[in-house]
DNA sequence: CAGTATCCAAAGGGATACTG
DNA sequence: CAGTATCCCTTTGGATACTG
């Protein structure tokens, strides 16, 4: 392989850890989804969303995702108060990886899921 | 919000799971795309490639990803044994989340690396 | 509603040494 | 080279209860 071709791949395994740094765990890129495919989300909806997790977990999260600017946090004036949660330009341009994943997803399932549903595994 | 759009928008949530169960994880996006940039990787060049990991982990990881159907394990006929790991087919179609990922990688060190950077908190 | 606080079991994962 | 095995500390994260 040719020298230039693999100080690329090194600079291209740096950035791919660069994001990994931001959305890796278990959570991180379904509460982005939650978010993103319903534009603005509050924290009850996301906690509804992604299935499994509690409410400390989204707390955590969610604080993680503000603070690399995914996200954005705004308290909303009702009574009792509402918290709206809503992507960055940032956050948005994640749009296109979520789109990907959901694909991606749906193949999973066919190829690995559905075939081990068919022997009755799961 | 439509009910239809609702309706949808739970099934893209189921896929993002189930994508994340495969994916989700400190390590195993970087492994694959270990993999994905050279094309076939041995096991102590993904241990190269992916900075931190032991190889604890690292066998421990590609075994999930070859359940998974994500990726193949080949054994050489070399002295001593070298292993080769190569995409499936299925794990090839990662490929452009994977450029996606580099990509946002890049912008994100840009966004929040570079301006920490700037203020010598790293 | 949108979190925090506390307890605590289970899993994660590093360091080191060892094997075919 | 490509792992396994073991020790053992650290982190994760569920359950439950509580607050403004």
């Amino acid at each position: 392989m040719e020298e230039n071709q693999c100080l690329q791949n090194k600079k291209n395994m740096m950035a791919i850890q660069d994001s990994m740094d931001v959305l890796y765990g278990k959570w991180k890129i379904s509460i982005i989804s939650s978010i993103c495919f319903y534009n603005k989300r509050r924290f009850s909806d996301i906690l509804n969303d992604v299935v499994g997790i509690s409410n400390k977990m989204l707390s955590k999260e969610l604080k993680e995702l503000e603070t690399n600017k995914v996200i954005t946090r705004t308290v909303l004036d009702t009574h009792p108060i509402t918290v709206q949660y809503q992507l960055t330009e940032h956050g948005k341009s994640l749009q296109t990886i979520i789109n990907n994943l959901t694909d991606w997803g749906i193949k999973h399932r066919l190829e690995i899921i559905g075939s081990s549903e068919l022997l009755n595994i799961n």
